[in-house]
DNA sequence: TTGTGCCTC
DNA sequence: CAACGAGGCACAA
């Protein structure tokens, strides 16, 4: 929700770059409005700040992107175009062949979650436009100012010029963490393991519920499943949600939308409906495809998930392998991970503070030794310790840097974490931002080698259990994946795992022995398909996995 | 490894 | 007057 996508900007001719900052209006309570209107006040406000000149600066980049692809597409032979869709066809095939349509998974999602919240406290609020945030940055609007085209990621003071009237409430994390518990306590009811993508969203896989009810001579459909999961979020935080139920995340992230506000949308598990659904689906609406990439695609003549299809080749002969294994799996519609928010392991804290712009030097120092200790506390709290630390600075023309220094020894001690940042820090620069990030992560709490993987995430999962069982679950999850490519070497014994494809046994001879084995089988399996229709769901999960490596 | 860019909420 | 903060991942050199 809290959008920090920048604001859309749609395909300007290079010759009048203007419309850098135009609106985004293909967002949920924003159809219909007086766009030509409301541009006009955007562009007057923004014109000539620095801000609106690096937007600038950025989209004249972007634009010779898009000059290099279409150079690049025009050089490709028959030949070569013959050859990518092919080798495309081949990865459908492949990938057609792990599509898992036996899972119900539901996407839900809080509407307006700040604004609703401060809605609910404040009833006189109710019947006004009012959004959450500063006059520097909104997070949130309600329904009514979104009439005005005041939304997410919009600065206060250029909301309040499209309607002056608007009520701008400061944040209050703290409450809205709050009801965040509340809401995941009936998440908990579906999926004891759902996985929340922020405060306002989660994904749930519901067909262990659905299954138990059935055992239970209750049985319910998804639909009435999540019908009755938004009314206990009605009931116990008077807040409305929106949901999508899909095969997978990625889609059930799609159809959450589809009824926005307090609805849902169902897709069917089934192929057909899958592909009709996506048919006519512009990327834009897809998790991980942004207002670059939607640029660089729309130049390919690419706006649907079904061009996406239709000009497969391009993708294949113009773009890296992780990306158009990602654009092939969006056109076909089955999920890819992460998308999916699935949990991961922290890589990095970090702390960052924007400023009134300065070239003092003692100053930026000051900021950056206030950085280091909040960040020694953060990682304080977490139990961690690093051995990377990073300075990002933003200047006040808003281009952004880092710069990154090993530390001898893992730390958590904001002394040395300051040092390390300050030797970082370039002399004679205006700043508007500074930030500090540890990176490189160690748990310091085991004694002597702590560099050990597996002591670890024996420590993490301590630690995690005491916030959340599911995560501890997944935590668990995530290393018997890892089990799988890196032989733990506290051990000795030889790991087995079975082939998710022909079942057999194999011992952990190598992830490249293991890959090529997996890929003989595939290949036969493509050749005889007919032979999947046996796999279960768990030879499925491990097969994602295998992908997911090959695409690294 | 270092640094940039894109993306998400 | 005035355009966030925190984090992950891909990619290139």
């Amino acid at each position: 929700m809290a959008g920090t996508s920048d604001v859309a900007t749609e395909k300007c001719s290079p010759a009048e770059s203007l419309g850098v900052m135009k609106l985004n209006d293909h967002k949920a309570g924003m159809q219909g409005l007086d766009t030509a209107k409301i541009n006009q006040i955007i562009e007057e406000a923004s014109k000539g700040s620095q801000f609106y000149q690096h937007k600038q600066k950025n989209q004249e980049r972007i634009n010779a992107k898009i000059a290099n692809l279409k150079a690049s597409c025009a050089k490709l032979s028959e030949e070569q175009k013959k050859l990518g869709r092919a080798k495309m066809d081949s990865l459908a095939r492949k990938l057609e062949l792990m599509r898992d349509l036996s899972r119900t998974i539901v996407h839900v999602d809080m509407d307006a979650f700040y604004a609703a919240v401060e809605m609910r406290d404040c009833p006189e609020l109710k019947t006004k436009p009012m959004a959450v945030g500063s006059s520097a940055m909104l997070t949130t609007s309600n329904y009514h100012a979104r009439r005005f085209g005041v939304r997410a990621a919009m600065p206060g003071f250029i909301a309040k010029k499209l309607c002056p009237e608007l009520v701008i409430v400061p944040t209050n994390f703290p409450k809205y963490t709050e009801v965040s518990r509340q809401v995941q306590k009936v998440f908990a009811d579906y999926d004891p393991e759902f996985s929340a993508a922020s405060l306002d969203e989660a994904y749930l896989d519901i067909t262990d519920f659905l299954i138990a009810r059935k055992d239970a001579g209750a049985e319910m459909t998804a639909a009435e499943a999540v019908e009755e999961m938004r009314a206990k979020i009605l009931e116990s935080t008077q807040l409305t949600a929106s949901a999508g139920i899909a095969p997978n995340g990625m889609l059930a992230k799609v159809c959450s939308d589809k009824n926005k506000p307090n609805g849902q949308f169902v897709l069917e598990n089934t192929r057909e409906a899958v592909m009709e659904f996506i048919k006519d689906l512009p990327i834009r609406k897809i998790s991980g495809i942004g207002n670059v990439t939607e640029q660089l695609l729309g130049s390919l003549g690419v706006g649907t998930c079904r061009d996406l299809w239709d000009k497969r080749e391009l993708l294949y002969l113009l773009f890296s392998e992780s990306s158009y294994d990602y654009f092939l799996r969006v056109a076909l519609g089955i999920g890819s991970f992460g998308g999916d928010g699935s949990e991961r392991e922290r890589k990095s804290v970090s702390c960052e503070t924007t400023f009134r712009s300065t070239s003092e030097h003692e100053e930026l120092c000051d900021i950056i030794r206030q950085l280091s200790n909040d960040l020694a506390q953060d990682l304080e709290r977490l139990g961690l310790t690093g051995r990377s630390v990073t300075l990002k600075y933003k200047t006040d023309k808003f281009d952004v840097k880092t710069r990154i220094t090993q530390l001898l020894d893992p730390t958590r001690d904001g002394a040395v974490i300051a040092k390390a940042a300050l030797s970082l820090l370039p002399v004679g620069l205006h700043l508007r931002l500074l930030g500090v990030r540890m990176s490189q992560l160690t748990s310091p709490a085991v004694t002597g080698n702590n560099n050990s993987s597996r002591k670890q995430r024996t420590l993490d999962e301590l630690l995690l259990a005491a916030e959340c069982p599911a995560r501890k679950k997944r935590k668990l999850d995530a290393q018997v994946s890892n089990s799988l490519t890196e032989p733990d070497p506290t051990t000795t014994t030889p790991l087995l795992f079975t082939c998710p494809v022909c079942h057999s046994w194999r011992t952990s001879d190598g992830e490249v022995a293991l890959n090529s084995h997996i890929d003989e089988c595939l290949n036969q399996q493509v050749l005889y398909p007919e032979t999947t229709s046996t796999g279960c769901s768990s030879s499925q999960a491990k097969l994602d996995r295998y992908v997911i490596r090959r695409a690294k």
